[in-house]
DNA sequence: AATGAATGAGCATTCATTCAT
DNA sequence: GATGAATGAATGCTCATTCAT
């Protein structure tokens, strides 16, 4: 049942190896988000203290690289969605907690696509669809018992709940800036109100899927 | 009254020069929007018609450029503003109409930072700045007044819903894109929802202003 | 009897027309001086107060630009040869003059090549080898009469000196640089003191002729 | 009490790597002397047989290349003045001896300045510094003794000494070129005939030490 | 005839990727 | 297996020269 469309199985790495890997996927979450998914490889290899050979060893071209890390965001995402709607029986409040985690992790670069050369780079992956196709699965479930409760708005699907936490997890400030983590939050806490039911406020068109954000994807390459 | 940092005055170059100067800020634009603020000079160019020689000619780096696109955005942004502002009696309405013309624009590269050698790269420039103040005096102008109409949530200010459009216009599709387009068309909707009154939500924090906006932005410099 | 390999003859110019002529080689000559043969030629002509398009009309390439400030130097120079030959009696006396005038003149790019480039640009002129033989006549004959005397050590010749001079010209300072001034003053002293009789001393190798000197140019292209 | 300012301990690299670094220093100061020290650093990295990358990853740009050629020369020289003085015991034949072989190492960049771009590009290094001072301070002891000795004119410092031999040193020919190479050996003997004791003649101004030499490349940038 | 705009070739530098140690 | 050196393609920018106004 797992998934594997990475050259090499993690788990049949050598100790060091492993730990290596390890830390250049740490490395890179950490630069892509600060300085954006064009960082030199070589910064990359340097934050994770090992050489650039080490780096390419493990993931061929940056391309594969992006897709590791994305990856490990999205396989932590689908534990946390699972997680939130085990423990959580309210939905919308288990909507908000998975939202707002998904900021917290600062997982931008996931989702909403980068530069030009970076979104080039991305390679679509199985195992990556897989756990994104579980978390659209439980933002799904929980939205629909949300609007069932009337706490969410009728007129939205997952696509637009996503797209709106995606745009987002944008701003997401360096750690320790106050001033931009409330700008944030505040946009975060905006949006969800949004999403929130607003009597006599119709949204156009129709609602979207997640569906929908894939062929949009597509169609930017 | 005219503001020009720009070290020549547009209207006084040759007519072949001037045409050339705006299919270039038009080429820029485009890419800038499509491909991002590092599109090699070299496409602009193409794109605009000119050769390399003559967009370096025009501005001789890529911080004139963009600084130039931005004085260019923000001249029509302010014009707009005054416009609406002018012929819409009713503030929640001409609120909605001038952030909706915003999106229509296309400005995204504007207001909300790009990569780190872009923001270098972004000159700070009088006449931008006089013109962006306008722009933002007129929406702190109409937001008091749908405030005060009850229209529009208490607890925000100028800063929020600039801040909140300008993520948005991130989004801005390319042209003939209809699914981009009517997802892009919801999440503004969406967004303004989360502006409207919303009884019974706070956001965390204070009620952001421009200068915190500013403030942010020098941090990141 | 005039020579004419230019091709323009400057005194058929049109009265703005030569003054611009004059002007280009005045800046053209300041800035070889301060800048080096290299400098750009838009530089040069906004020095002279000129478009460039007006500069190339006069001088088709960098070239030719050099090399007409060569006649005019040359020119220059062979006038003053004449005159310091007829005027003062005494050959090292007026050996020491002529020389002390070269540098004066801050002559400098004129006899001693350049950058490769530079090199490359100047183009043998008849005008100017008619004037730089004068030159060197004058030069030739002084030294001479002042070997005769004993004034001047008798194991050099023509090209020995002109070396000598052109060498130590390359340290002109820019004026106004007292210190430099002064280094460059003493230099020149202490080259003429080379120059004079220095008994139990002999340079290695035979006198060097200005064919010689001539010889070396074309070598180095 | 060995000084190291440059980033990497020569010592330290790979075996490969030091040689690759000593090809480009030898090709650089070959080329600088040949062309000047604007020549295109493509042509040097194939001089030296490398590509421009490694060139680049040795010398992070032109003026640390430029600076690490002038260490290399100064080590050579400030270890040529030691021997010299240690085995020479009279001063005016060690102080002869000494000049001649700066000339004949060819180490002109170094003294003497360069183009306006290749000056600003050369860095002052605490390293260059050390060895310029000890070449400077054996010049000096060795001219002082010869001045006691009455084989050296009283009337010059160690700053006059070094200006004349630098100014020499431009004319260096390339290998193989015989006229090149009198002319330039008996411009040599003709300078330091010069600096000998020459009575009734005395120069402008006062002894130039060191310092004021220095002083004048701090002038110039 | 003068002007200054347009062109494109040339050089410096960076960085993804490959490969010798 | 790890390392970091080598490579060269890509891109920013400058400037000599040509050409439209």
């Amino acid at each position: 049942m797992g998934v594997r469309d990475t050259r090499e199985t993690p788990e049949a790495l050598r100790a060091d190896a492993r730990r290596n890997r390890e830390q250049i996927i740490e490395a890179a979450r950490a630069l892509f988000i600060r300085i954006g998914p064009d960082v030199p490889m070589e910064e990359i290899a340097r934050a994770a203290g090992v050489g650039v050979g080490t780096l390419y060893r493990r993931f061929p071209d940056r391309g594969e690289l992006i897709q590791a890390v994305n990856l490990d965001n999205f396989t932590r995402l689908a534990e946390l969605a699972r997680r939130t709607e085990a423990e959580e029986p309210d939905p919308a409040a288990a909507l908000d907690s998975l939202l707002r985690s998904v900021l917290e992790l600062r997982l931008s670069v996931t989702m909403t696509a980068a530069s030009a050369p970076a979104r080039q780079a991305m390679k679509e992956s199985a195992a990556v669809a897989e756990h994104r196709d579980e978390l659209i699965a439980v933002v799904g479930r929980l939205l629909r018992r949300a609007q069932e409760d009337g706490a969410i708005r009728p007129d939205i699907d997952a696509g637009d709940a996503v797209m709106a936490v995606a745009l987002v997890s944008r701003l997401a400030p360096p750690a320790g800036d106050d001033l931009g983590d409330m700008i944030y939050r505040r946009l975060f806490a905006l949006v969800m109100d949004g999403l929130r039911a607003v009597p006599g406020s119709g949204l156009p068109g129709r609602p979207v899927g997640y569906g929908d954000i894939e062929e949009l994807r597509q169609r930017n390459q």
